[in-house]
DNA sequence: GTGAAAGCGCTAACAC
DNA sequence: GTGTTAGCGCTTTCAC
């Protein structure tokens, strides 16, 4: 294995001046930094990632831990990941993968052992139980999604509220006037995941403020639960011609559900959904949506704890991202019968 | 930070006892392990994992390469980085998230920094530049998927060709005639991952075999394509009564134009596919299928990297799992018109 | 603008 | 069964 040494007498000069002209952190003169990268270059050198981080006290890379659970739509975890390494790549960081199973132990390793600089969390519940631990930390960190409180956090996400919100507003202009959220599966309600519940929020107090009738179903995916819930709905809510879906997996059987019960979209019924765009593009009937900006998520995710890193101490505690309504095929203005 | 003469202090030993204590690469009397043990919890010490691998020049940490091209299915390739990771826990070691993106120099990069101890590459293709480096590097890897000489290499994956050998066996057996094939995109074939082809091969061997008139058709999976493929596969075949689907995104929409088209499945045509088993159990239709183990595929791949970097010499270059077919409802005995 | 040298925290000979 | 100690390869003071 070459090192610093080899390079630094191959070039004729200290192993400190190669340190200093790989680092930038001195300046060096033109004619020693030539010599230095031609002997980096000639041998093959590469910097020894341990020897580095013992010596500098940083690793360079992120802990990134991901969630496996039921009713998270894997697709957005896996552009999120990808945006994650590829920003941090920019900045000269790599990416160490985590499961949620590993749990708080998992994250107490890998920042204890001084394997991560810093952290950033996926699928963050209101009452997580890593937060204290994240506080205690003495390792910066970034989570995706909004617990209870964020206080000494720092916490980014697309803004749900607004984003239920927004779909709403959307079909009100349309002139709808009975809507309803066809939403994530139960157990994502149970255990608090605030951005549901936020989806939830804005649609409710969107619907009121239009002065529309609402009214909310947490929803299962599983084969045959498009056609029971687009049943229910249609039974509750006979009125209904506004929908809003917050539930990946069950947007399309749900839209083909409704035509098989003889409605048509967007001629009997409007509907929207908060998705991927890939996802509401590529639908059969190409679906109104406010976009899941995953790679936006990991690239801001990356940039806030590159700035925390760097020792910036006025880094935003709480990033909401602004939703982003996209007018496609589903929706349309109300026909009166 | 606690280090290792802090635990030796409290505990009244060497350093070189902690560390033997830990790594239990030499006895350690019942007494002394105890006493290391206690000092380890009382003071909460954690080895530094960049002075470990400067140390020992093992980082414990492997590198994962994932694919991000398109035709290939984002949930298995999830399902796989999950079970690597945690087949990789199991064995003490951590994983490190590469995107195919980073190419060759990537490689290059965490190799030779040693940052990773050894590393794995999905979506290899038969002349993968990436050959040469991997054979070149000082470090172990392991490959999904084959290319046109393993020669040097390791490689595992599922038996594609019997996979599409069992599924026309299937629909043989079945009394079914006339066959065809729905492959994954043409640019998977274009781009020569082995997998596509190997199906071809063996579904096209095995209708041979069994005297059955078949096809194939290489199927991009956008808004509109279930619909054309099923008529064109119709007009082509007019007695075709079983269907082949290796292509997951096409599978249900490709059921659901069949039947729009009038054909009921399984009454009138069977249908088999290669793909995530969750997939097929979860189609309206469950699918008959042979199971695309991506987490077995990525707990093996750990196990044979770690019989690699514990010296093991004979590690099988290429490792095919056997296909596993589950009968679910989309397939029937061939009914004479 | 450059060099010398003292660590960073751990492992693994080597000694006993 | 345990201790001593020489590195592992790099960064970063301190000195010039």
């Amino acid at each position: 294995m070459v090192k610093i040494t080899d390079v630094a007498r191959h070039a004729g000069v200290s192993p400190s001046t190669v340190s200093y002209a790989l680092s930038g952190k001195r300046p060096i003169s033109e004619e020693t930094r030539r010599r230095v990268e031609e002997a980096i270059r000639e041998l093959g050198y590469r910097p020894h990632a341990g020897a580095r981080a013992l010596a500098s006290s940083k690793s360079n890379v992120l802990a990134l831990v991901v969630p496996l659970r039921a009713g998270i739509h894997v697709p957005v975890v896996m552009r999120f990941a990808v945006s994650v390494v590829t920003t941090a790549r920019g900045y000269d960081h790599d990416v160490l993968l985590l499961t949620q199973e590993e749990g708080e132990e998992g994250l107490r390793r890998v920042a204890d052992t001084a394997l991560v600089d810093a952290l950033i969390l996926m699928d963050v519940q209101l009452h997580d139980p890593r937060l204290p631990l994240l506080r205690a930390l003495e390792r910066p960190s970034v989570m995706i999604g909004f617990p209870a409180s964020s206080e000494g956090l720092t916490c980014i996400d697309l803004d749900f509220k607004a984003a239920g919100e927004a779909c709403v507003d959307h079909l009100a202009q349309l002139g709808h006037q009975v809507v309803a959220l066809v939403g994530s599966p139960p157990e994502v309600y149970v255990r608090q995941t605030a951005f549901a519940q936020r989806v939830v929020q804005g649609f409710t107090a969107a619907a009121d403020r239009h002065g529309l009738a609402s009214s909310v179903h947490p929803c299962e995916a599983g084969p045959g639960d498009a056609r029971r819930v687009a049943e229910r709905l249609l039974r509750e809510q006979p009125a209904l011609t506004g929908v809003v879906v917050h539930n990946e997996p069950l947007l399309e059987p749900l839209i083909d559900a409704f035509e098989k019960l003889g409605l048509r979209v967007p001629g009997d019924l409007s509907v929207t959904a908060i998705c991927p765009d890939e996802l509401a593009e590529s639908a059969r009937v190409p679906v109104t949506s406010v976009a899941l900006p995953s790679a936006e998520v990991g690239e801001r995710a990356v940039e806030l704890l590159m700035r925390k890193l760097a020792g910036d101490t006025d880094v935003p505690q709480a990033t909401l991202l602004a939703p982003r309504l996209t007018e496609r095929a589903s929706t349309a203005r109300r026909t009166i019968a």
